[in-house]
DNA sequence: AAGGCGTGGTA
DNA sequence: TTACCAAGCCT
């Protein structure tokens, strides 16, 4: 970010004259403090604000929650999703209630130790109620750190909370809870996903994104792809004390590479004999399986010895071992040559 | 450490 | 319709 020096007093400015007013600040109680920070997790502040009001009217204190039965409880979640969250905060305050005298622990570890805690409600609560100095770095600060940084970080990467929490402590001011929140905001309101308002952002002149015209391409999340599994039978045909290979196709994964011949698991023999146009015995027990893994896809290979006696087709080619070196074999061919030389399989 | 967990809103 | 997103945490 550029004017590292001025941004966090810039950015407080703004949300002093820009706050939207919200039921949970218009208190300084810790417990609605937390209460709304566990409603806001993954749930938008539109949706939270009617379930917040109605919980704290009928459980306005620690010690009235920490009272009623949990299944009472949960009927003020109906409805808002994520129910691990109240069943973990029904059981933090209770903990609560039991070890710390019915009061939020004013202390960051003791409080992340409770149910349903982690990294960012530590550092939201504790620096709004309390004004410790730490991060509270959610969907929010990623977008918006990686926008004033032009940080192409990508944000599904485990390391990505750590990564963006020493940024914020770079520029935390004194006034740490009010700064965590301006974030959340401007997060929420202007520097949001699809249609950022930067005519409009208080901190625009810091932002590196908005220089380079980038705002649109971040924050970087990949994509995940779920990998798919194949599972294949390999072949490993001798005929003379040589063995059959084949070229695969062109295009596509791992183009015009040499391989034995494979074919889905579920082939049976006679099918595989007809597709090669040879008459095959092939041995009971594979003499190996093993896992190949690819960026969006696994194979996992048997390995079968076989035998024929028959010509070969001009599409597979007979080699000796000792020849190997003269064609191309990926990583998953090499190793089941390898494991097959090393273990004596040869004719 | 990658997946599961809920619902409502938007393009 | 599908995909993605929204103040995460737990296992």
């Amino acid at each position: 970010m550029k004017h590292k020096a001025t941004f966090s007093k810039d950015l407080l400015k703004w949300f002093e004259q820009n706050k939207r007013q919200m039921p949970w600040r218009e208190t300084k109680d810790p417990y609605k403090i937390w209460l709304s920070e566990v409603m806001l997790q993954q749930t938008q502040v539109n949706t939270v604000r009617a379930y917040y009001t109605r919980f704290i009217e009928r459980f306005p204190s620690i010690d009235i929650l920490a009272e009623t039965p949990i299944d009472d409880v949960a009927k003020y979640w109906e409805g808002l999703g994520y129910y691990s969250r109240i069943r973990n905060f029904h059981q933090a305050i209770r903990d609560v209630k039991e070890h710390y005298n019915s009061e939020v622990p004013n202390d960051p570890t003791t409080f992340l130790s409770l149910k349903g805690v982690g990294p960012y409600t530590q550092g939201a609560v504790m620096s709004i109620a309390f004004n410790h100095p730490l991060p509270a770095v959610d969907g929010n600060v990623y977008r918006v750190f990686a926008r004033l940084d032009n940080d192409h970080f990508d944000i599904t990467n485990s390391k990505a909370r750590r990564h963006f929490e020493s940024k914020v402590m770079e520029v935390m001011p004194e006034a740490a809870g009010d700064f965590n929140e301006a974030l959340m905001e401007l997060g929420a309101t202007v520097c949001t996903p699809k249609a950022p308002l930067c005519m409009l952002c208080p901190v625009q002149s810091h932002c590196v994104a908005f220089e380079e015209g980038s705002v649109l391409n971040l924050p970087v999340k990949l994509k995940k792809v779920k990998k798919i599994v194949q599972q294949y039978k390999v072949l490993i045909i001798q005929k003379d004390g040589q063995i059959i290979i084949e070229q695969r196709p062109e295009t596509g994964l791992l183009a015009s590479m040499w391989q034995f011949p494979m074919f889905e698991m579920d082939t049976h023999v006679s099918d595989i004999e007809e597709q090669m146009d040879m008459s095959l015995f092939i041995e009971d027990t594979p003499i190996v399986k093993t896992k190949h893994q690819f960026t969006h896809l696994e194979w996992q290979l048997e390995v079968y010895i076989a035998h024929t006696k028959d010509i070969i087709p001009e599409n597979y080619q007979l080699i000796s071992v000792e020849d190997k070196n003269l064609y191309n074999f990926p990583v998953s061919m090499t190793k089941i040559f390898n494991y097959y030389i090393d273990n004596n399989h040869q004719v």
